[in-house]
DNA sequence: TATGGGGCTTCCCGTGACAGGAAGGTCAAG
DNA sequence: CTTGACCTTCCTGTCACGGGAAGCCCCATA
């Protein structure tokens, strides 16, 4: 299978399969002209890391979790801790745009947002407080 | 003032505010020895982009703001909008991650994290759908 | 006066996870 | 045989800086 219908069947595109391959993510093999022929398993680890970084997992995590796809003898705490992990940043990064949100919030909703130059926004933001 | 100290008030590392003045946001002059000599306006606009920057804005808004900030003429409308597409990005933002962290509480809570290889977090990503 | 230790400067490379595009080889259809 | 779609590698750019090297500059102390 070639690069462009792997492409279509992981859902990614045929750039960021290269990538993957560049870091190691993928190493499939090459016919003799070259092109990359994707096997079923290659295919198995690109849907894998596809979904596994629209969740949000870096791509050294996708590495690792990948590397416990593919091991037999894996502990399934392994890929739970890295999974707990990726969550704790998740609340964070949740927790700081809430707050983000809410300091926006307040200075959007004081602004008149008319044609005259007084802005609380503004007046926010310069604040040495 | 020289940089550090400048850093230091604006609360932003040096090479920060190198890097802002390289793309034209603050324009400190220099003492004839070549340092930087910041001037309470140069100050002024340092913590003016800080304060914008944790609040997440982009360096292009940064850039929008504060040529509006040191403008007298603006129109609040102006400001106001940029605030309101960013809290827009913001809540695209909160919705994207509290729908991954509804996902990925769902597959840590199915695992068991013990010693055995079964992993439903594994599975779900593997999964084609 | 020498010297030592900061602070300042520029410049270049690296980050994460790719995207865009150039230059050129390959393949199947007409 | 040509055309056009596909494939390859390689280089550059993204965003907002951070790290570090090489080399001035300034001040205090011995």
């Amino acid at each position: 299978m070639n690069i462009s219908e792997a492409a279509r069947q992981a859902g990614l595109p045929a750039k960021t399969i290269r990538y993957y391959e560049d870091i190691g993510l993928v190493t499939p093999p090459r016919d003799p002209n070259g092109y990359r022929a994707f096997r079923p398993r290659d295919l198995h680890a690109l849907t894998f890391v596809a979904r596994a970084r629209s969740l949000g997992f870096t791509i050294g995590e996708c590495r690792a979790l990948l590397h416990l796809y593919q091991d037999p003898t894996r502990a399934s705490a392994d890929v739970k801790e890295i999974a707990r992990r990726h969550l704790g940043r998740i609340d964070a990064k949740l927790a700081e745009l809430a707050a983000l949100r809410a300091t926006l919030t307040d200075l959007v909703d004081a602004c008149a947002g008319d044609q005259r130059p007084d802005c609380p926004i503004l007046k926010g933001l310069a604040a040495t407080a």
